[in-house]
DNA sequence: CGGTTATGTAACAAATGCGTTAAATATGAA
DNA sequence: TTCATATTTAACGCATTTGTTACATAACCG
């Protein structure tokens, strides 16, 4: 398996159930029982999940009494947003196209061996 | 495996191997070949990764002779920018933690049973 | 102390992921 | 047709993931 943050994040993220109880806990911290009642499976896999989005830094434990509540630890996605960013310009759309068509249509101008 | 866009998206992001394609793929299209070069993988690892890309949407294939050039589909990537936007105020340091802590003072202001 | 509640860990099974090598396929070229 | 090149598919091995149930811990409460 790969350990580098940005691979652990990705793949902490790629799970419906873990991005599930990340939505859940923007809305504030909550303890393993309320993050396993909306779902269909059993208390150990949620605890799994949430060592999964605590591997990635995605989530904080603290200690009350016989709690454990989680809490959402966001700063991950910093560098998730920041990775994709680099991208926004191929996503969006046709503009695009156009610069790179005008680009190859420069680079063609420039250089007769094309 | 889950089968929703973001979580293949997600899940094809979380291996730095294709992370490092789809960069590749941002400087314009290559072939299978080219894309495998600069790695210590075969090529039919390769080919498999780009199938887990293709499968995400994030990358096209077309047909030349016997080459099956590969182009950036940064689409996807549209989807993950705007799930981890909504995220953003939760990163973005002091101020958040800030304002949870005003909202849990008023809270407590207003429910006196706390 | 002894019981209840909340959570974690162990042991297991089934599925998936990711790499390998060898063989198949598809196109172009002699 | 026959060979060479580019790529995919098949068959396999091994580690990881994800779920289950049963048991272990830890803290509170009478």
């Amino acid at each position: 398996m790969q350990t580098d943050s940005l691979s652990l994040t990705f793949s902490a993220l790629g799970d419906p159930t873990r991005r599930a109880i990340l939505q859940r806990l923007s809305e504030g911290e909550a303890s393993v029982g309320e993050l396993t009642e909306p779902f269909d499976i059993s208390m150990p896999a949620i605890s799994r999940h949430l060592k999964v989005l605590e591997r990635a830094g995605l989530v904080m434990r603290t200690r009350n009494a016989q709690w454990r509540p989680v809490q959402l630890n966001a700063a991950p996605l910093a560098e998730v947003a920041n990775w994709v960013e680099r991208y926004r310009q191929h996503w969006q759309g046709a503009f695009d196209r156009m610069d790179d068509y005008l680009a190859e249509l420069q680079k063609g101008d420039s250089d007769a061996k094309n």
